[in-house]
DNA sequence: GCTTGACATTGACGTTAGGTCATAGTTTAT
DNA sequence: ATAAACTATGACCTAACGTCAATGTCAAGC
């Protein structure tokens, strides 16, 4: 005969766990003192080892009540039924690691990335001194990012520049429409094509880029400069079509996840 | 401004989890009218979307909402040890798979053999009542092993048979030293071993096999005509076999459960 | 005999993410 | 006006125990 203690530490399970065990009538003591203790045998042990195994593969304690139980309790299809469960459940855990990583991934994009955003346009001056706050801010990274775009030719540089300024101007000629606009919209794609010959923006990026062109005072002064009310529209429209983007990206991961 | 209705028809949510999601400060209403009807805006359906999928990668609520509210929640971070945790998941979810095959294969050679037990030293004439006993209590099966115990030649036969009076005879000999005794024990490791010429015996079918030895009229007569303890002797021992067996059994499995 | 420490008991609440009533008030359509 | 559809809150339910809390029991050493 083993105490509660004895059997527990035996078969590796809490007190608890027998007396949660005897409550639901899956594993009896075999004795109770007149003082209420628990006493079992080497037949309580035996089944113990058997709860514990089907414990392992899975069951659920009222099935495993009833194939120690019910003497005609079909074990066979229950376990292939629950076989069938498992192999499901690799498939969609399988699934899900896919998913986390690509989600990774595109966070990384924009952990890595997101110091490589405030230097477009500017002169060498303001450069050098946003390299210092971006080093400073971001860590060594955003140097980098300094470099890469530094080391385009000076054609080049133009040529990127005045397409950004052609989108702005083209956005002024839309204001009209509202920041909503499918115009206004519809030009933003052009912007976010644009600045994907810098790097590759994710949601966090292109939403600080909105708020950055009003609030910061640097490219406030050269929007302000184009039209009065751009930073401002800017602003909005960018918050509008990140979000909508964003919208888009959940949905086709959702669909993904649901193939 | 959307009702909750509407919100999850649109999400394919209950309104349950949106009240859920409400209570414990997920997804706030964006307005809570006089009657405390709660209304939901553009924004918090966008909020909402990203909640559904985090959802679906499996973090729990508390996580999903310290992504969404905490501007510094190392998001990578997280997703990362979900993603080792999902992998550790895995590949126990796919040793559980094996492991319930190895245990479905375990139980079908008992299933598949359990109709062949009753037959072995009878006439012919008993042959043919046990067999029609069988055919109803088991199904076709059970015909089926009586013809590959008939297909062996009758020297084969008379040589199983014989080994098995040994076996019996041996075990008379040593029955002073108690049913679970050593000595006995080993007997019945022959025991088991012969009755591996006719097919694999599993745990139920053995221990059947030994309350058969003492309950049923023919069997119980065969064995007391050799000593009249025999019976009730064989049935203790047989018990106390397969019990040792069937923890051996318990512990390699869980062992291997454990690698 | 008494204290102490290890053990035992029962009872109750907490955990996750909502499901499922029950009860009652509100809005909308007919 | 009334019924259908919708809304709210509150409460209890799930699985398998973990984690107290209050209390009772036992064996050993002084």
């Amino acid at each position: 005969m083993y105490t509660v203690k004895q059997v527990s530490d035996l078969a590796g399970v809490t007190p608890r766990t027998l007396h949660h065990y005897d409550q639901i009538g899956l594993l009896k003591p075999s004795q109770v003192a007149a003082n209420g203790y628990r006493y079992y045998d080497e037949q309580a042990l035996l089944r113990l080892q058997q709860i514990l195994f089907y414990r392992e593969l899975g069951l659920e304690l009222a099935q495993i009540k009833s194939v120690l139980d019910d003497k005609d309790f079909d074990l066979v299809t229950a376990l292939q039924s629950h076989h069938a469960a498992l192999q499901a459940e690799v498939v969609r855990l399988q699934t899900l690691v896919k998913t986390v990583e690509g989600t990774i991934m595109h966070l990384l994009g924009e952990v890595k990335m997101s110091s490589k955003n405030v230097f477009k346009g500017f002169s060498p001056e303001q450069e050098r001194e946003y390299n210092k706050q971006a080093v400073e801010q971001w860590g060594e990274g955003a140097a980098e990012s300094i470099r890469s775009w530094n080391e385009r030719s000076q054609e080049e540089k133009d040529r990127i520049l005045a397409e950004g300024g052609e989108i702005y101007q083209e956005i002024i000629a839309k204001m009209d429409q509202g920041p909503e606009s499918e115009e206004v919209q519809a030009l933003l794609t052009r912007w976010h094509q644009h600045l994907r010959c810098f790097y590759e923006p994710t949601f966090e990026i292109l939403r600080g880029l909105g708020n950055t062109y009003n609030d910061h005072p640097d490219f406030n002064a050269t929007f302000t400069a184009m039209d009065p009310a751009l930073p401002v529209f800017l602003q909005q429209a960018i918050n509008h079509y990140v979000d909508a983007l964003e919208l888009e990206w959940l949905e086709r991961e959702m669909n993904t996840l649901q193939e």
